[in-house]
DNA sequence: TTTGCATTTGACCGCTCGGTCAAAACCCTG
DNA sequence: CAGGGTTTTGACCGAGCGGTCAAATGCAAA
């Protein structure tokens, strides 16, 4: 096989079984450690292989956290995407799409981190980032056509912007606010209530300014 | 003098005149180069001085770090206060609250980076930043006493972190979905109108709900 | 002027980082 | 078995970091 740092330029799927082993320590390493615990030593170590592979196979560490981001990104797309085909009118649909955002960032409270915190430091893969939620606004946008006037204070992005705000920064300033316990199943049953509440109150509101 | 690193434990001033300017210099440096690119040497430059000088006044990094997010938040603090002791009924006073929020939040959007920056990744000032917020909070409660019900989904917690989420957010995603001009004047107009429409539409909702 | 303390300096230490690279190990094919 | 490409290793490099400290400087009182 070609040294495999150059061999692929996209979104594409890493095969190699050390490389594999290499992507998945490090997602493990982010998840348990935080991300400024990450190093090629750390991951390299934690995947039981030499640090000379992670340069390797991933040509630099930036890009191998690049990969990372990719993998829990396709995830994401694929759970809204699937919320998004759903049947049904918009107040249903967006309430499905709400369910699926929260359940999703459930099981990867670490994205949300990650996600905040490039986005808030300008960090080095904001590129990325950019190109992921950008794809993402464009879902809601196509969802709210017909309901949002196109420009405006109540134009789909700021509602965009608004109910990500909501649903996300629950997971990084809940625990903050409210304690531990604020990711707790009943904690975050009512915080899923309250994102229910959101969402019909906008929708009511925007019938009603019609 | 005595040597100034234990000399004061909590909020204290800094009025010496050579730690004032290396305080400054850190603040300059956050504003301009980002938090990655702080680092005792960068800052003892900026400033025009000895690196030594750094550790001699605030002992470490870390504890420098710390006084510019107290300085921050003081700002901060002071202007939500005095929205919150303004006049009339409690949704003129929201909207004060939200637009001396946003006010400060144009001024200071390098604050609202480092607080995200920070309770995203778990950083070394959560217990600083976590006091603070929880002051905030104190407030918001405060003030919607006998407007929210005391507990459930439509509790003042939920729609502090909500409403401070859609005021926070949007200085840290808007330049990321809508391009560099969503910092523009007129966007932050029309981002502004967004909010206090959905404050007013929280509150109908809640009046309606009783 | 001398003494003593507070202030200021910058060379220096130990450490970790990302990244390189020559050599070793592995593995397939002839 | 021999040869040759691929994969894997880990010592090594230069750079930057936070932090220390002995020495230099400034300064005010005796």
């Amino acid at each position: 096989m070609q040294s495999a740092s150059d061999s692929e330029q996209t979104s594409s799927e890493v095969t190699n079984e050390r490389a594999l082993a290499i992507l998945d320590a490090a997602e493990e390493m982010l998840e348990a450690e935080g991300v400024e615990a990450l190093s090629a030593r750390a991951i390299a170590q934690r995947a039981g292989v030499a640090k000379g592979l992670v340069f390797y196979y991933f040509g630099s560490t930036q890009e191998l956290f690049e990969r990372v981001l990719e993998r829990y990104y396709e995830r994401h797309k694929a759970s809204l995407e699937r919320a998004f085909a759903s049947e049904g009118d918009t107040r249903g649909r967006l309430h499905r799409v709400v369910d699926e955002y929260l359940d999703f960032m459930e099981e990867n409270v670490t994205y949300a981190r990650i996600v905040q915190q490039q986005i808030a430091s300008a960090g080095p893969h904001m590129g990325l980032v950019t190109r992921h939620l950008r794809q993402v606004l464009a879902m809601t946008r196509t969802m709210l056509v017909g309901i949002t006037p196109s420009r405006g204070p109540r134009s789909a992005e700021h509602f965009h912007i608004s109910l990500s705000a909501v649903v996300i920064n629950y997971f990084t300033y809940g625990p903050v606010l409210l304690g531990e316990d604020a990711l707790d199943r009943r904690a975050l049953d009512e915080r899923r209530a309250h994102v229910h509440w959101v969402v019909d109150t906008w929708l009511d509101g925007l019938e009603h300014h019609r």
